[in-house]
DNA sequence: GCCAATGGTTCAATAGGTGAACCGTTAGAT
DNA sequence: ATCTAACGGTTCACCTATTGAACCATTGGC
């Protein structure tokens, strides 16, 4: 293992629950000698990756990320793009948005987004991906994919439900999705995280396939069934514009299950 | 130097210009061997600060960098953030140093840090905000900003100037802007209180736009107007860390204005 | 005033980073 | 079609930069 990965994983050490780390608590972390990680953090810091609290000596993550991320953000095409109509949807609902792409059987983050108006906020964990048939995004990717996808992501090695006694049942599975299908958008309750549910749906390429997934996260206290479909329907208005942002475009099957007659094309 | 400086350091090559980078390019740019390049190369993307198009070959920044700006956004409060840079700052120039943030039409007080040196020192009065274009920091503002926000700053009904006749003449404030936006920064001469004088630049956020301001407010008496450059150059001196720990970048034009050529950047 | 825990430093030993030389591929130029 | 140059990437002996045990200074309980 190269020295730089060793540096560098150790800005995977801070979390949301864990946001400032000392010299002790890495070495407890990683079990490297002191002396070593007090070198990496160092180095780190010196680069700006990490910024250390003058009097507490903790170390916590440093400006240089963001002045990257915004550099990234403003640089690479498709993330650019995306920034525009993401960070819109997500200070419109007030909540996280993910977008999210097919990488092999896992859904990547691509963007994300998060203007909360709330206190209580989901923040997300990118680690440990679950099966895509497990999460909102999943769902409904698999939901608008051809069926053979559903087999190939079952015949997964990892597949596993977490907290269930096995894997899922195929035949409730497929009518499931057929549902998702029929009304446009997938959701989870409490599925993954207690506490956490996520609405979600597909995006299309040019060709009219999926290929990647936006979803909203938010706290299951928010509101219920009322709030999973206010989200929903504010996510599926938005639909659009994000895939097109990607260089896509909504077969006009979905778009109509997207804006019924009543509320159709606002611009 | 460090391997690990040495790596990260290949992070800063990526700008708004050259947003894709490929091995030789970056072999030339540092000057080192093609080999160790390669290997920086591919544990900086191995860890996902680096992504690599599949079918050019060429690097750009790697979505890592996202996922760790937004924890930092989420957990490091925006004032901690200030507080090192605008402290460090104020402990140089040995006065009263303000960062401010725009809301509505008002500049209001996010942080501020007095380490004074001098007998005499500038306080703060908090209330009775003046309009933009009265303030150092409010003209800075305003000269980084799209012309219309002059209109508007104009048109707010609170206007007032205070000890003068009537509002300024726009043509003139106008051209005062023009001024600032080619030197980097505005200044005030006992326009607000007798005998306090201050400087102050633009802030910008990671889409290059100013979003607030610091300023140095400062006794008239100090020093005349060597006193007022020097101040001056000092806060260019820091903006683009101010900007930087507030999550934002300072547009390449105007930092090539705040770092005149001969002391430029010299990694 | 003790003890344990913290952040940080030193320096000999050696792990691992380095770079000259190498390969395979692509894209013009002749 | 052939040559050449530039590209990305790999190899391996050499030697530098990283490592970790032992060290110091400071802090905070008890």
């Amino acid at each position: 293992m190269s020295t730089i990965a060793k540096a560098l994983g150790l800005l995977d050490l801070f979390s949301d629950s864990r946001p400032r780390l000392g010299l002790s608590d890495v070495q407890r972390l990683t079990g490297r000698d002191k002396a070593t990680v007090h070198r990496h953090l160092t180095a780190l810091e010196r680069m700006g990756f990490l910024e250390q609290d003058a009097e507490t000596r903790a170390y916590r993550l440093g400006a240089a990320l963001t002045r990257l991320a915004g550099m990234r953000a403003r640089t690479v095409p498709e993330v650019e793009m995306l920034r525009d109509v993401v960070d819109a949807l997500s200070r419109d609902v007030g909540e996280l948005v993910h977008v999210s792409r097919l990488q092999g059987f896992d859904l990547v983050d691509v963007y994300h987004s998060e203007h909360h108006n709330h206190p209580v906020r989901v923040s997300f964990d990118a680690y440990g991906l679950p099966p895509l048939f497990a999460t909102a995004s999943g769902k409904a990717f698999l939901a608008f994919s051809p069926p053979s996808l559903l087999d190939l992501a079952m015949s997964d090695p990892r597949t596993w439900v977490p907290g269930a006694s096995g894997p899922p049942d195929k035949a409730t599975l497929a009518s499931d999705l057929g549902e998702i299908a029929r009304r446009g958008y997938a959701c989870n309750r409490d599925a993954l995280h207690m506490g956490v549910s996520s609405v979600a749906i597909p995006l299309f390429d040019a060709g009219y396939r999926a290929f990647a997934t936006c979803s909203i996260a938010y706290p299951t206290g928010r509101g219920g069934a009322e709030a999973e479909t206010r989200l929903a329907h504010r996510l599926m208005q938005y639909g659009r514009n994000i895939s097109e942002a990607m260089g896509g475009a909504v077969p006009p099957d979905v778009q109509s299950t997207w804006t019924p007659s009543r509320e159709r094309a606002v611009s």
